[in-house]
RNA sequence: GUCUUCGUAGCUCAGUUGGAUAGAGCGACCGCCUCCUAAGCGGUAGGCCGGCGGUUCGAAUCCGCCCGAGGACACCA
């Protein structure tokens, strides 16, 4: 747990708090109650390594200007038992504060000591968190939008992680429902062809079109033979669903291994069917009158939570729609798992079907408020500056399997976390495998095998990496060495933000620039060949990036390569 | 039409609850390896923050209207 760069802000805000009470009781203030101030990284920082607008807020309370405000907080002000050594006035009333050195040799000191744990807290204290992704329909391959919504969902989810939450990962499967009865329709029809000839059996237009059910149906003919060809269409449908799903879903989970994500638990919408919770759901929304029946169906009376329509829970034919078994789903999740907070991530084209989800948990006696959705806008593929919707391939739209076999792993999973969830992003193929500057994951990696490289070197001339005395890590005084150090102390603070606005692109911004940071340390500053002491202090300071680079690296599943 | 995500440098995008001269990467141009990986670093050029109003000491940020782009509005999931 790190805790150098929040108590610094803290011990801050308290010394410059207590300059102000100091101010008022000698009469140089008036008595008012002191406003909730701010203490921020300034935009630019050579304006100091934190920024206070104490002054400027109080103007009003205080009727003073606030540049005198201001002079009289720094004359007040007992730096001490902070980091910073130094105030500074700018502008209309900023206070600009300064780090001391011990700042610097603090946050080194910490992050070796705290090594793959830098970075985590307690901040989520422990909530349980189910971040629902993918959940991919089980009737067909996987989409780019399900590859975007991997990346960032299981990005996401390692984020809470490190914030000191308690997280779950889960795959919804839809194995039961209208789309199954579609599936199962869809492999009667390319299995009587397989004996019929495709002219004699007519195939559902709403069926699904795509090749793998063909194939599904031939690997099932290739077992069974014609022996479903003279019975029940029902019976002859249930048996190519009950042996084409498995496999489906088998598939899919190794096409999401092969994208490095591993789920915790795998949520069979048949079980809610099949154990009563849906009848259950339905039922509570009954008895609390948030239906009614109207045209032989049962609906739910989404108008009542300030929703546009109302919606259908159990058709005219009996059978319930996905809404009332998402209903049942999400209170699973809450009610009979125990989850304090549910973050599901599904396409954009979800967008109306979030309003009435929260507000059928409030219908169902939940809280509404506790479910987040994020939603993923477009990704478009883009190659040789046009954009690409097929595959040249298989002439299909490209989907998640194909997006692998043409892009490295850790590409995707950088490129997906590149942008926030809520913007349309461009996937360059070229980019994402060209092995240069250009490409921000090969820049990331770099640094990290520069380093590595580096240790080698030194390792071959007798030299490895140890514990540095304050002093000698005190030497660390360039510019680009305390700049770079700054940027380390504040991760477990990024992490935390990034968790806050579920944003792990956050995570990936600071990534880039801790690489840019160690770069022009690498080229300001010598390791080898220096003094024993300070060869000994920036190794240490080398040993702090790449620790940190892996962590983050690590925590987005992308590879942190010795060499390049 | 209603809802929704957006509009910032040539391109892709940052810009943290309103704050200091609006930033970065790429692309363009000019430099830097007898020295730990040049997959790097430095410099130059490039802007009416979509437009018009309003709130404020202060607006890219908040509010209203307009213009433009994507998406959603099923007894589908």
């Amino acid at each position: 747990m790190s805790k150098i760069e929040l108590q610094a802000t803290e011990n801050l805000k308290s010394a410059i708090t207590a300059a102000m009470r100091s101010g008022m009781e000698k009469g140089l203030l008036p008595k008012a109650e002191i406003p909730d101030f701010i203490v921020e990284v300034p935009a630019d920082l050579s304006h100091g390594d934190r920024a206070a607008n104490a002054a400027m807020i109080s103007a009003k309370a205080f009727h003073m200007a606030p540049r005198k405000i201001a002079e009289t907080i720094k004359q007040e002000l007992d730096l001490g038992g902070t980091y910073f050594d130094r105030c500074e006035i700018a502008g209309p009333g900023f206070m600009n504060f300064f780090f001391g050195p011990r700042f610097y040799v603090d946050v080194v000191k910490e992050v070796l000591a705290a090594g793959p744990l830098y970075g985590r807290s307690n901040w989520g204290k422990k909530e349980k968190v189910m971040v629902e992704y993918v959940s991919a329909n089980p009737t067909g391959p996987m989409h780019m939008g399900n590859a975007r919504g991997g990346a960032l969902g299981d990005c996401l989810a390692s984020v809470l992680d490190a914030a000191g939450f308690d997280v779950t990962r889960e795959f919804y499967v839809n194995d039961a429902g209208n789309q199954i009865l579609k599936f199962g329709h869809s492999l009667g029809a390319r299995y009587l062809q397989i004996y019929k000839g495709e002219d004699a059996v007519e195939f559902p237009e709403d069926g699904y079109h795509g090749d793998d059910i063909k194939d599904r149906a031939a690997e099932f003919a290739k077992v069974n033979g014609d022996k479903y060809v003279d019975v029940s269409a029902e019976e002859r449908e249930k048996a190519l669903v009950d042996y084409a799903l498995p496999r489906n879903i088998t598939k899919m989970k190794a096409d999401l291994e092969k994208y490095r994500i591993v789920y915790d638990s795998w949520f069979l919408e048949s079980t809610l069917h099949n154990d009563g919770e849906l009848d259950e759901a339905i039922q509570i929304l009954k008895d609390r009158g948030m239906t009614y029946e109207k045209d032989g169906a049962l609906w739910y009376r989404a108008t009542a939570n300030g929703a546009e329509k109302d919606e259908v829970l159990v058709r005219g034919n009996g059978t319930p729609t996905y809404f009332a078994a998402d209903i049942a789903y999400h209170r699973n999740k809450f009610l009979k798992r125990g989850f304090q907070r549910v973050i599901d991530v599904w396409g954009a084209d979800h967008h109306g079907h979030v309003a009435r989800m929260k507000g059928a948990m409030d219908a169902i006696g939940l809280d509404g408020s506790k479910l987040d959705v994020i939603l993923i806008q477009l990704v478009r593929l883009v190659r040789g500056g046009e954009v690409v919707r097929m595959s040249k391939r298989t002439g299909k739209a490209i989907g998640l399997a194909d997006l692998l076999d043409e892009v490295p792993v850790d590409a995707a999973r950088f490129y997906f976390n590149l942008r926030e969830a809520t913007s349309q992003m461009d996937f360059d193929l070229d980019l994402a495998v060209k092995q240069d500057s250009q490409n921000p994951v090969y820049y990331v990696q770099y640094a990290h095998a520069r380093i590595c490289s580096l240790l080698k070197n030194l390792a071959a001339d007798g030299i490895q990496p140890r514990k540095c005395t304050d002093e000698e890590l005190a030497l660390l005084t360039a510019p680009e060495e305390k700049d770079l150090i700054r940027h380390l102390s504040i991760c477990t603070s990024e992490i935390i933000a990034s968790a806050r606005d579920y944003d792990p692109a956050r995570m990936m911004r600071y990534l880039i620039t801790l690489a840019t940071l160690f770069h022009k340390f690498y080229t300001a500053c010598r390791v080898k060949g220096e003094g024993k002491s300070l060869t000994a202090a920036r190794l240490d300071l080398c040993m702090a990036a790449k620790t940190v680079l892996n962590n983050i690296l690590s925590m987005f599943k992308i590879t942190a390569p010795e060499s390049m």
